[in-house]
DNA sequence: GGTCGTCAAGGGGTG
DNA sequence: CACCCCTTGACGACC
């Protein structure tokens, strides 16, 4: 069995600074001249940058990656005209060979306005545009990425909030449907509620460790854990699962900027259930550093090689 | 060169 | 209903 280990969109080992962006208000106060070299020159730089990011982490055997949302600024803004595709087919194609030739696997998590179940029912057309700039973006590459969404709000109280979800997921293009996976969250939905509805749509469970710990289910996660791997048996891709460690007893949900190797040992047991492949995904915010020290800290502990981690 | 308020958007909790 | 917090990092206005 292998377990890959991922990180999130920006290794901070040779990037100063995170995708570079502009607000809306900004933005309006250009002239059309300005507006259009600027935000030429941000895109630019940050799909230069993506570039560099994926060859860095080809070199450190890094062979999974989360790519942000704000890669390309404004692309889902209402008001906003340019296009993110054709200017730059040369270098999406560029990219999407790159993820090809080296077998890396990339994925989106879109932030917290991507909300397939909001009770404000003219809110759908927004998080539809978020999906359809992250499905834009994957085509121009060629590279079916998945999407990351939680199950979101609970207005009305979960069975309503879980009916609006149904309702609206049936709504999504089927192209988008395939690409989608629900998370456990922190304050909402559990890994059961998560687990039962992902079995009752058929799409693929992430679990998310410290979310669990945050909002824990009636059961315990070595119950869950075959179940939840259980929901990728029709995917080609292994199961995907969320890793951090908490910041301290007060802010129990932020994550910390390294992985305690106490909460990743222990979370290594109950991984050797599973008798596929893995993903991880290591959400710390020393990004690639966290990842490289844990990788260092598995080689040096583990030592009955059960699991082979790269 | 350093600091601090701002950012398109929703949800949830409090009083 | 009003208000604040959640959480994120870059940007830009200001000193």
């Amino acid at each position: 069995m292998k377990v890959r280990l991922g990180y999130v969109a920006i290794s901070k080992t040779i990037l100063e600074s995170y995708c570079h962006t502009i607000t809306y208000t900004q933005f309006k106060k250009l002239s059309m001249k300005e507006r259009e070299q600027k935000w030429y020159k941000i895109v630019k730089e940050n799909l230069k940058n993506l570039q560099k990011i994926l060859k860095y982490n080809v070199k450190n055997h890094i062979y999974f990656f989360r790519i942000s949302q704000t890669l390309i600024p404004l692309a889902t803004h209402p008001e906003m005209t340019f296009d993110y595709i054709k200017p730059f087919q040369k270098e999406w194609k560029k990219i999407g060979s790159y993820i090809e030739k080296h077998h890396l696997r990339v994925d989106f998590h879109p932030d917290q306005f991507c909300l397939l179940n909001s009770a404000k029912e003219d809110y759908f057309p927004n998080t539809l545009r978020i999906l359809m700039y992250l499905k834009n973006i994957s085509d121009a590459m060629g590279i079916p990425c998945k999407i990351i969404l939680h199950i979101g709000s609970r207005e009305g109280g979960k069975e309503e909030a879980l009916k609006r979800f149904k309702k609206n997921f049936q709504k999504v293009p089927f192209s988008i449907q395939n690409r989608i996976l629900l998370e456990n969250d922190d304050k909402s939905y559990t890994v059961e509620d998560t687990l039962n509805l992902c079995n009752e749509l058929k799409v693929p469970m992430v679990l998310d460790v410290l979310h669990h710990k945050c909002n824990p289910s009636p059961k315990t996660l070595k119950e869950y854990f075959p179940q939840i791997l259980k929901t990728w048996e029709r995917e080609k891709i292994p199961p995907k699962i969320h890793f951090s460690s908490s910041l301290n007893q007060k802010h129990k949900w932020y994550h910390s900027d390294y992985i305690s190797w106490k909460d990743f040992e222990k979370f290594v047991s109950i991984l050797e259930q599973a008798h596929e492949d893995v993903d991880i995904m290591i959400e710390a915010k020393a990004k690639d550093e966290a990842l490289l020290r844990l990788r260092r800290q598995i080689h040096f502990y583990l030592t009955d090689k059960k699991i082979h981690f790269e």
